[in-house]
DNA sequence: CGAGTTCTTGACAGTGATCAAGCGACGTGG
DNA sequence: CCACGTCGCTTGATCACTGTCAAGAACTCG
């Protein structure tokens, strides 16, 4: 939530904070096809939010933390349009759309808040475009590794070392490959000196050499 | 603009509706860095929307039509975070952001239509990173022309004839692919009798045959 | 009409996918 | 506490899709 409040502002800002909902490690908050009700503030765990085709093949569109705001994708089409499943035991707090709407009439700096979060999933989503159309490899992962140690280090976290929270797969579906380049691609790094790997524990030895790898950005 | 309004309130969206402004082909209607203002209703014309990396490398992230709005990537940061080029001469709508949001507090219904804009375009984009992280040439491709027909469709024209307004380059930039594989691709679909490609102008023959490339999505 | 841009097509190469096998970690139940 | 089964990860060999390089054709616009 935003700053700029007042105690009673903020007081219907909490209100607007219906109740706290818990999910379980692989169980899903809301399920493409559910009706949309609620926008869902992560409190504590992690999130991956993912669309699939008719033929069942699943594109991972994002990963989600604490503090970080999901299911936006519904209100287009007062359904939602993606799965959002819990990759850890996770708490969010749910916040009725209509009630989010309602108090951000009365409270131009809520409305504010809220146009900048859904534009920031717009830019967000934009990266990940060019990632996805102008990246190999290993520049991809190099990108994921760095945006997500730095969203991890604005957390209070470290800013070399990280635990994953999702498999090799889910990490290539994210970013356009399969498992097994994934996989290779941490092997490199590591031969290389730039990082070490143990399983889902990474730790970056050489960010500037990650830096490096992720502006060369050169076309496929 | 949605429905739902009685007269009144029409008179005051109209009057957000600041000014006209038209864009030659080859401009700008704004770039990467630009101080955040307005939204655009295109009223006539075609956009694309660009990202660019550090090295000059580009990647499409859009193509805009008459009645669609562009310029959220603003909202976050106060100031653009794309370029949008007009393809072919343009007019278009501004929209004082701080109107928008100053009326859309006294009318709930263009609040709504506000949100729904910003979701259709998470959700857009969503489709998009599927299209490049799942699907090969042909798929790719195959979406694009029925994207691009269906919207066209919606205004009016033609279901199986469009004339292209963008380069091969421009679009294997929106779909990953480079502009050799985009002509090859329109060639091997001419060659199959799917549709009939002379430049920029483009028929489609057997829309069900393009529906079932689509929807097969097999893995890269 | 001519220069420049865009498009097509061919030959070849490379990145990452596919297929396959084995290893390691983790959790459950005996 | 350990055995075992499952799931996830790693690594190797091979292949295919699409990229790269190149040349020429077609079109556009001044």
């Amino acid at each position: 939530m935003p700053v700029g409040f007042n105690a009673d502002e903020m007081q219907k800002v909490d209100e607007v904070v219906e109740k706290r909902r818990r999910i379980k490690q692989g169980e899903r908050l809301f399920s493409s096809g559910d009706a949309f009700t609620s926008l869902y503030a992560i409190r504590t765990g992690f999130f991956k939010t993912c669309v699939a085709s008719e033929d069942g093949r699943e594109q991972v569109t994002g990963f989600q933390m604490a503090g970080e705001i999901i299911g936006m994708d519904g209100i287009v089409a007062d359904h939602h349009n993606c799965n959002a499943v819990a990759l850890e035991d996770a708490e969010v707090c749910v916040m009725p759309f209509a009630s989010v709407e309602e108090l951000s009439r009365e409270l131009p700096v809520l409305q504010r808040h809220v146009h900048k979060i859904m534009s920031r999933e717009i830019v967000r989503e934009n990266s990940v475009m060019m990632l996805l159309g102008n990246m190999r490899a290993e520049e991809r992962l190099a990108a994921f590794l760095l945006n997500l140690v730095q969203r991890l280090h604005a957390r209070g976290l470290s800013q070399s070392e990280l635990v994953l929270r999702m498999t090799r797969e889910e990490i290539g579906s994210y970013l356009g490959l399969k498992l097994e380049t994934v996989s290779r691609t941490f092997s490199k790094f590591s031969d290389d000196g730039i990082i070490e790997v143990k399983q889902r524990y990474v730790k970056i030895i050489d960010a500037d050499a990650l830096k490096k790898i992720f502006n060369s950005q050169i076309a496929y």
